[in-house]
DNA sequence: TTTTTAATATTTAATAATTGACAAAAATTT
DNA sequence: AAATTTTTGTCAATTATTAAATATTAAAAA
């Protein structure tokens, strides 16, 4: 097997790529050239036939990359030719936020359930799904597969949650909680910090102004 | 002055660092060094010291680093001594979760208007504040200093709010629409896009799938 | 006060990522 | 059918990032 190491900043990349070759695709785009999307994207060219060079090779010298057939090669790449069954803990504004985006269930992210701890709102219902008890939750994931778990509470108490997770299998965890979670190195977590990234955007607001 | 460029890289740690230090300040540590904080955020103690005097020399040999000093110091780096007036397009579920988000306001970032086009829920209340016909924007841009605009509409209808914004004088994009803004340059744009970030966790899982 | 230890700042080296260049292959034109 | 053009895949060169090693300083200990 061809055991070249991905680097994370090419796979950052990917999600980019497929996105563009959607929209070539929904324009009725049947081909294009690496130098063509290198002006649509604003990278080089090069840097695209490298990135896409690391999984095959999808191009035809003389022709350029055929968009249909890149696109769901990139979707496989990606993972998205199957099913997540993903749950939310934290019912709040950010997971209804979550639970009711359509993109995501488009996609076959499938929502299977949602959690909080506050009496208050348990037994609403969220994005077609009763909110549940957190303490229910083990008992869910013995009962369910789950790939993916959200993870929008607070800080404090995802330390708590993300071993009940861990324990039951769950292999995903899309942390939106402010902390760093350690979790054993067979379970995946992509972290959505907000803080840091409105704190990026703040220190190159501050440099702009510094530079004038 | 000064006149090294700064990664992006090293930027976006920052508010990594900026967390740690404002939690060992809460567990009242005054001082730290660089080998420690290595271990806490499993990061190279070089690392740490090679980020930080990008900015300044803010530790003392045979001592390590003030904790409260260096916490003030990322901050101003940062930007965060200083207070942001921001406004939010789209006042759905993102857009209220965002508004409603506590840690903002308390680091400085104020929300003052919130604006969508759906009439059925333009005059309710957000956050505290009313929400407004996004037709009044331009006018509302005109009577009150904005920094920072949130993006949190669908992507088809980012590209017309975009240069409202610009031709106003907004400086600060945070774009959670999927799409690519085209900006003048001295207008900054940070990204948050929640399905690249959720299609980076289905390649991740997907690969962890393929090595067993 | 002197010596030892701790820990940074900084230089140097190693690694990784990006870009440029070009031969090879396919498509298009003459 | 031959010549020309297009465009990839890949190698080489460059640039950027990260890590390691060294020199220097200050604190602590003797």
């Amino acid at each position: 097997m061809d055991e070249e190491k991905i680097s994370i900043a090419v796979v950052k990349r990917l999600p980019r790529y497929y996105r563009y070759l959607g929209d070539l695709l929904d324009n009725g785009i049947t081909r294009i050239s690496s130098s063509e999307l290198s002006r649509k994207m604003h990278i080089t060219a090069s840097q695209i036939r490298q990135d896409l060079n690391k999984f095959g090779r999808f191009g035809q010298r003389g022709y350029g990359y055929n968009v249909e057939m890149l696109y769901e090669e990139i979707g496989k790449i990606l993972g998205l030719d199957r099913e997540y069954n993903m749950i939310i803990i934290g019912a709040g504004n950010l997971g209804q936020a979550l639970v009711n985006y359509p993109n995501f269930s488009r996609r076959g992210f499938k929502f299977i359930g949602i959690f909080d701890k506050n009496e208050k709102i348990i037994g609403n219902k969220a994005g077609g799904l009763t909110i549940q008890n957190v303490s229910e939750l083990d008992g869910f994931l013995k009962n369910n597969r789950v790939d993916i778990a959200v993870l929008s509470i607070p800080k404090t108490n995802a330390p708590q949650i993300s071993p009940i997770l861990v324990k039951n299998g769950v292999k995903g965890i899309w942390n939106f909680s402010h902390i760093d979670l350690r979790t054993p190195e067979d379970v995946i977590v992509e972290n959505v910090h907000l803080t840091d990234s409105v704190m990026t955007l703040s220190y190159k607001l501050s440099e702009m102004d510094n530079n004038k």
